[in-house]
DNA sequence: GCGCCGTATGTAACCGGTTACATGCCGTGC
DNA sequence: GCACGGCATGTAACCGGTTACATACGGCGC
């Protein structure tokens, strides 16, 4: 049906050698000549065929990203930031979500083998321990993880790092007179960085001398938030006065349901989130979080593999500098109006930057 | 360097027909054969080759999808939808996002073309003027809108029916006691169906015989709604005392400003979005808005191509019901408690269901 | 006049699958 | 004994590009 190299040869009157070397500025086509192969080339409406050429050539110029879901506007970010890089080098990009679950990861890695990406970009449940990344390390096939905690194995990723982030949320929480502090997060099992943010969370809370905090875990997915919060603020003595949610989908639902229940943020709990998604800036309160780049980690995971594809054998920026934006959910401690302890003009400086 | 079906021929004895056949369960091939091959396959950990199999089936098994952003997770929903539904019948899915610039749309089409892609599910900014589906009427290539405004020129496509959401939403407000309105929207050139929702509402509020609300566009992209609301509310006589936004993102932010302002919603002022975003009910108040089934849309589309490309004539259905869902933003005007005028037990009925 | 280089173009093999067609075997029915 | 159909397998052309190699011409230096 629609034209090849071979149809555009014989209008043209040339061989398709000549046809190929225009099309790819390769070596040497005459004005007049490729003035009359351009004009059969518009006559017909000829446009080559990518998968030809991938086959003689043994490259697609395409990626295959494959992140947990796309309806979470973290990754969605992130593979924003992945599409505009690749495609101002000419390369594609096919995207798969697996739903945390790692026996798609491993699925989608095989699909995405047999249609022969050039290279993956990827962010799975566990990267220390993933049958997916075991077989792309066995075919050698160049990837990199956004979001994952890089293992101890050097497995090349771009990420935060998540346990300083978390320590720093307990510090922050600390600073503003938290005493009693909780953390809400997704199922560990699916999320390695969840599990590093809890770890720097406790271990932050424990050398400022706090009370060991309480950790729950809810079904991300279905986000029924309630009933763990309805245990956690059962006594109020006890309470926690300030959450730490995993991640902002999370804790955007957590500071509606507090609101429900009569605990109004943050007059009564500060709320922390984490990855720093574009609609928590929008909301009233604003949303405190960490900020992760997303999009910034999806361009350079992106730009890695263009360069490791060049030929370059650079190796992959691990970490990537995170933010801790001080939003309006999270306040002092005891109801004190947020003006008592934080001052606007001078937010606190850590290692990494405030954001306000 | 990774094994071909030639290899695996030699390595079994057998020749590439019989290995093929094997493959695909094409044909016949004898127990013992089989056998002999499938360890061949796995001794050399043999991945057919998808490259190879398109080009001499001029097939690629994959879609092409096209929206104006993925940051949005109205789009992100769909395109979840797609991806699903295309992956159960063995297809793949490569995504871009245009950000809403039809100059990329263009490009985009271009490009999925060559890569030779089976059918393509897009959504574009006007779908009743728009050069990428021109190229794609004229290639023949199987498309199917989703969200845009079906255009009189007939072109395939899975989307609701804005207009008389529009006019709901007008008809709804008044039921609430509210007599002006205003609407804030993105940009209408970007946007056909938000085009389509402003004309049905006007309309709505016309047959009302309420006055013409006033229209706002807003750049969607750096969402700078506090100058476009000080303007609206300069004047509290004659001020709106309900907003239309037409979307879900939009009126997130519009309601995080009006509280920021002292206009706490919906107290002072009803909003309603359009979209029904999964995080639209974790808020407080929950955002009332127009759901549009978007996972279902992604899926009937995809649903609908696989069919058209399994030789069926089938016309695509071109209308999904849309529900309305009155949540919490939206309240009876005149600072009245809810209860006054909304009774939740008895949600309104109309030619599209309320969903609370 | 000769050799050489740069320019310009063509021929044909190759990439890794699919598949039409040919071949051969065996069992069954007559 | 033979024809025929079902099963099993092999041969080779083909899909649409790329590219190594061959060919050819014109100009330049000597």
């Amino acid at each position: 049906m629609a034209a090849t190299i071979r149809d555009i040869a014989k209008e043209a009157g040339v061989s398709v050698a000549t046809v190929s070397r225009l099309i790819n500025k390769s070596g040497y086509v005459g004005a007049r000549t490729a003035a009359r192969v351009q004009d059969a080339i518009e006559r017909l409406g000829f446009r080559s065929n990518a998968i030809g050429r991938s086959l003689s050539t043994a490259k697609t110029r395409t990626f295959g990203v494959i992140v947990p879901a796309l309806s979470n506007p973290v990754f969605a970010e992130a593979v924003s930031g992945v599409t505009a890089c690749a495609r101002k080098a000419g390369y594609h990009v096919m995207i798969t979500a697996t739903n945390y679950d790692s026996a798609e990861e491993l699925a989608t890695v095989g699909t995405f083998m047999e249609q022969r990406v050039d290279a993956m970009i990827l962010t799975v449940a566990n990267a220390g321990k993933s049958p997916a990344l075991d077989l792309l390390d066995t075919a050698a096939l160049p990837y990199v993880l956004i979001y994952n905690e890089p293992p101890c194995t050097g497995r090349p990723a771009v990420t935060i790092d998540n346990a300083a982030a978390g320590a720093k949320v307990a510090e922050v929480l600390q600073d503003l007179g938290h005493r009693r502090m909780a953390m809400i997060s997704g199922r560990f099992a699916e999320s390695d960085r969840a599990s590093a943010r809890r770890d720097g969370f406790l271990a932050g809370a424990h050398s400022a001398g706090l009370a060991m905090p309480s950790v729950r875990e809810v079904d991300f997915i279905a986000l029924n938030v309630d009933a763990v919060l309805k245990d956690l603020f059962d006594d109020p003595p006890t309470a926690p006065t300030a959450l730490f949610c995993s991640n902002d989908l999370l804790a955007i639902s957590v500071i509606g349901a507090l609101d429900r229940m009569g605990l109004p943020v943050p007059q009564n709990v500060s709320v922390i989130g984490f990855d720093g998604i574009a609609i928590g800036t929008h909301l009233h309160p604003t949303l405190a979080t960490v900020i992760q780049p997303s999009r910034e980690m999806g361009e350079v995971a992106a730009q890695h593999l263009l360069h490791r594809l060049a030929g370059e054998k650079a190796t992959p920026p691990c970490r990537l500098p995170f933010t801790l934006r001080l939003g309006e959910s999270a306040g002092p401690a005891g109801n004190a109006r947020p003006a008592d302890l934080q001052d606007p003009a001078n937010p606190r400086e850590g290692d990494s930057h405030y954001d306000r």
